[in-house]
DNA sequence: AAGCCGGGGAG
DNA sequence: CTCCCAGGCTT
């Protein structure tokens, strides 16, 4: 390795930042551990325009460690909905808890005790050091690995541990000296990453500047960029068909809460048959117009179907047909809509009723969060 | 090591 | 369409 660039990366970084740094981002220089651990999490896997918005909606709602922690699981799924990856929710609220257990609502500023929490693992174990405790802890999320794979020329696949663990050493070495200089030289790594040596257009290849680290990239002295980081291929999505129960009664729908180890894991959707390997189009056509009330509320509801009486419904209608793309799935809902003359009252506590008003108090997946918002509440004088 | 878990923006 | 992302957890 170049002990050159190593030597001066950091001040090197430090000198573009100051001219190229991202602004105006709320969570920047942030020194509140609480805030910095939200916005952290948040912003896992989350572009930073959808942040923009949710970061302060989130930050109103629960001010501090302790009224997250306090907070009922629904009310913080309810304020995560939309964001995806529900595990980050669920576990930001029993890591809230464990701070207030463990650490009387202090966070620790040790990456080693800040990683034994839940959600919290070595990047944003660093992060969370850095910004909020100016430790000398290092990062390492997809801008920097792509960063440090360009540099140094890193051949291999970033997913095997081998060479992570040489990515992991890479960025421990980087960090500057001065640990007062943690905070904005943790900044100017994401936003270096995150504007200029991009994953698809990197500076290096346009005319617009000439990159700081032109003369020292590996990858760009042998004209490599594009092809670093090397990642492994991934298997194409496999489909799915499945029926979802849209119950009205009156104003409110019938919702059920989804197990937490599932997709949308601990949201509140629509009573849902088991998934099924996508059907080809001729079988789709049978199946879809075929289904009788009885059938729909056996495959969407089977405990509960004794419950829900043959002479509580109506008919059932066949409804919108919903497309949705997961990263390692696609799933095809088919909307089935049927009307109850009462409110059966449900043993199983996670049915339940609720009115269109008050669908804001629940976490929902998107494509649901947008059906329902597309249904005309009944007038009460009606 | 591999699979799982969302959603939206960019190209 | 495909690829990408301020990753972490489970198996």
């Amino acid at each position: 390795m170049s002990k050159t660039l190593i030597a001066s990366f950091a001040q090197k970084l430090l000198v573009w930042h100051q001219a190229h740094g991202r602004e105006g981002l709320p969570w920047q220089g942030i020194k509140d551990p609480y805030a910095v651990w939200i916005s952290e999490i948040m912003l896992q896997q989350t572009q930073v325009a959808t942040v923009l918005e949710r970061y302060p909606r989130f930050m109103a709602r629960f001010p501090t460690v302790k009224q997250l922690a306090l907070a009922p699981i629904d009310a913080v799924l309810a304020e995560w909905a939309g964001l995806g990856y529900y595990s980050r929710a669920r576990n930001l609220h029993a890591c809230a808890k464990q701070v207030m257990e463990q650490f009387s609502g202090t966070f620790p500023s040790d990456p080693r005790l800040l990683e034994s929490l839940k959600g919290i693992g070595r990047s944003t174990a660093g992060a969370i050091a850095a910004f909020a405790f100016h430790e000398r802890a290092p990062i390492l999320d997809a801008n920097v690995k792509r960063v440090l794979a360009r540099l140094f020329a890193i051949e291999g696949a970033i997913e095997e541990k081998k060479v992570n663990d040489l990515l992991w050493g890479l960025a421990q070495e980087l960090l500057p000296t001065d640990s007062e200089r943690m905070p904005v030289y943790t900044q100017a790594l994401m936003d270096f990453g995150a504007t200029w040596c991009t994953s698809r257009k990197p500076v290096c290849l346009s005319d617009a500047y000439v990159c700081t680290f032109a003369k020292q990239c590996q990858a760009n002295l042998s004209n490599q960029v594009l092809m670093l980081p090397q990642k492994k291929v991934k298997a194409k999505s496999p489909e799915f068909d499945a029926d979802l129960l849209l119950m009205r009664h009156q104003n409110a729908v019938l919702l059920q809460r989804r197990p937490e180890k599932a997709i949308w894991g601990g949201l509140w959707s629509l009573p849902e048959s088991p998934w099924r390997a996508k059907a080809n189009k001729v079988d789709q056509e049978i199946q879809g117009h075929f289904f009788s009330p009885e059938e729909i509320l056996k495959l969407t509801l089977p405990n509960e179907n004794a419950e829900l009486g043959h002479k509580d419904y109506q008919q059932v209608i066949l409804g919108e047909r919903i497309k949705h793309v997961f990263t390692h799935r696609r799933l095809w809902m088919q909307i089935w809509h049927m009307n109850s003359a009462k409110a059966v009252q449900f043993t199983d506590e996670n049915l339940r009723w609720v009115s269109l008003h008050q669908l804001g108090q629940y976490g929902l997946p998107q494509p649901i969060k947008l059906l329902l918002q597309g249904l005309n509440p009944v007038r009460d004088d009606e």
